[in-house]
DNA sequence: GCGTCAAATGCAAGCCTTTACATTCGATGG
DNA sequence: CCATCGAATGTAAAGGCTTGCATTTGACGC
């Protein structure tokens, strides 16, 4: 249905230009091979025909696509933005294009999206988090294509990644938490099964309640997806519930906001009546009223090592390292201690 | 430095299945023109062998990718990630796959980010804003692909888009805004010259301005980044200035929230003291406190439309119909009438 | 059991570029 | 003036898939 004039190809330029098409593709792609004069037809030629390479039959001829991948959970949250964003930065310095999907936090999506990047030529591949269809892995290898994961650090996965570790994150929150004295806590979270970051920092919180000598009972947890208006109404029922926290952990800072918001509307003081916390520390954080306690996590240097670490996979076919990033609490206004008028 | 173990081609599931490449092509494309029995067979071996078909090779021979690209400024604003993630899925749902670059409100890389999805074949393409190079928009010619300019609406472009008219948008807030009687105005926008929302923003209050008896003059303007840091500096700008205004318009809601945020912080009482409003609508607005009144802008049905008549044009090869969508005044908190004490 | 016809399958050309190898050219030294 | 050699250029194959066209298969009616 299209092509009224097809675009020109090597081979019009070619002979537009008098050479061969063999002349033409080192112009491209090793301009020093060819002689100057040569070299100024040709360009004076592609320019007039408005030539434009081929990608899938430079890919074909060439077995490379100087292009990297990279599947992310959704792009309506500034979370991952902001690491995507560092990761295209670096890539891009050093010549390589970046190809985003996003999965809508769908394991089946992912993998479709997974296939289809790798069809397409990718190079690599950056991932999030560890957990997917082992069969996903197998591909990956199958091809020879470096993989990376990040968002998530995990000292008991084999599987190259680059992040922090979720749990003794959210357990160093946890233990601020009670140290402050709260004993009725809840979490918003993800839907753990399918999200082992959420899986991850649902834990770190269990391990923080035992080591206070608290069971896993005395934290109410909701899972819904990530969104303003879902933190919102996790929090409304969190609230309204027989025993209400003193403390809602939030899965990331955008429940948190949404969190925030609902406790203004149902008139609760934030911390005085109930404190709140979230997880990641974006922008919003810090704008947020009262300011969010949360944990910092450093999404731009992750996505900036993330790219390093791949380029270097894919130009010296050595396997990736590793790598732990440091986080921190971020203390704000949001968490305070216990209300004196709880009853526990 | 790959390929260990090349992966396996059409061929090599032809033989393995025992039908001809033909035959599994057609599975794979057209499985009504199969028998099950084969289709079965021919599955089994894709699945054994873990067949990935080649991009590049199925690209060139059948002359489409069913790769739809789409640049936008960045991906740290959730201003565009919602009407890309409905394009996304609108597309999805179509069998098309998504290619997206972000450009970083940078015109140069915005060019280079298009000829790089051009090159990669894609058989259409989004843009955002009407205003670019001509030679970009020749390029798209020659090669024939269908762009379609969205998150703008303008009657006098005779280039195809689906969106809205942000001068008239803006037009009606700053009427409503003058109805409620301030006249010290300012304005915290995009740099106009190169981002032609932000230009028709701007022209839209000054058209307000002038059928109010007022001028140019009466408005202060403020150009910096997007961004809730930026936003919340530009008001700090503004309200240190000799001639404090009584309303503060910001280019969208990123930096109003910022904005909003550094009110608070220098003891400003919104909208009593000063007014703030916004544009876009995203979901922060109705989160922030107080409640941002803004222009709401219908993202995902826009990001819905233009996929449909994207696809339409790559399949029948016809011309896109612009399209323009309504916005709407969204009056909530942070707009009231001009403060008593005002001394005009 | 045979002719007919549609459905299923196979054959092979073509899509555009890169690159190993072959060839030509021109300069240089003897 | 020729042999030599490096630089510049050309030749042609390869890479994996789709698809128009040709061929085979199988079901059906008589």
């Amino acid at each position: 249905m299209k092509d009224s004039r097809p675009s020109p190809t090597l081979h019009d330029v070619a002979k537009q230009s008098g050479f061969s098409t063999a002349t033409v593709s080192r112009c491209l792609n090793f301009p020093k091979q060819v002689s100057e004069k040569t070299r100024e037809k040709v360009m004076a030629a592609i320019e007039e025909l408005g030539y434009t390479p081929n990608f899938g039959a430079r890919a074909m001829a060439s077995q490379r696509t100087n292009t990297i991948g990279a599947i992310i959970p959704t792009m309506e949250n500034a979370i991952f933005a902001r690491g995507i964003q560092a990761f295209q930065e670096e890539l891009d310095a050093h010549g390589y294009t970046l190809l985003v999907a996003s999965s809508s936090y769908r394991p089946d999506l992912e993998e479709q999206q997974i296939r289809s990047l790798v069809a397409r030529g990718a190079d690599a591949l950056l991932l999030i988090g560890h957990e997917r269809d082992p069969a996903v892995y197998k591909l990956l290898e199958a091809q020879n294509i470096p993989a990376l994961v990040t968002w998530a650090f995990d000292r008991t996965q084999s599987r190259p990644s680059i992040g922090f570790d979720n749990r003794l994150a959210m357990r160093e929150m946890a233990r601020e938490v009670l140290r402050l004295g709260h004993r009725r806590l809840a979490l918003i979270s993800a839907d753990v099964n399918s999200n082992d970051r959420a899986a991850a920092r649902l834990e770190g919180i269990c391990e923080a309640l035992r080591e206070a000598g608290l069971n896993e009972g005395d934290l109410a947890v909701i899972e819904t997806q990530y969104g303003i208006e879902t933190g919102a109404i996790a929090f409304e029922t969190l609230m309204r519930a027989p025993t209400q926290p003193t403390v809602v952990f939030c899965g990331n800072d955008v429940l948190a906001v949404g969190a925030l918001g609902q406790a203004r509307e149902m008139g609760f003081d934030v911390p005085g009546d109930v404190s709140i916390v979230g997880f990641d520390d974006i922008e919003l954080a810090q704008v947020a009223y009262p300011k969010l306690t949360t944990v910092h996590v450093p999404h731009r240097e992750m996505g900036r090592h993330a790219a390093r670490a791949l380029i270097d996979a894919v130009q010296t076919g050595r396997q990736i390292e590793s790598r732990e990033l440091n986080v921190g609490l971020r203390l704000r206004d949001s968490l305070g201690p216990v209300p004196k008028t709880s009853d526990n």
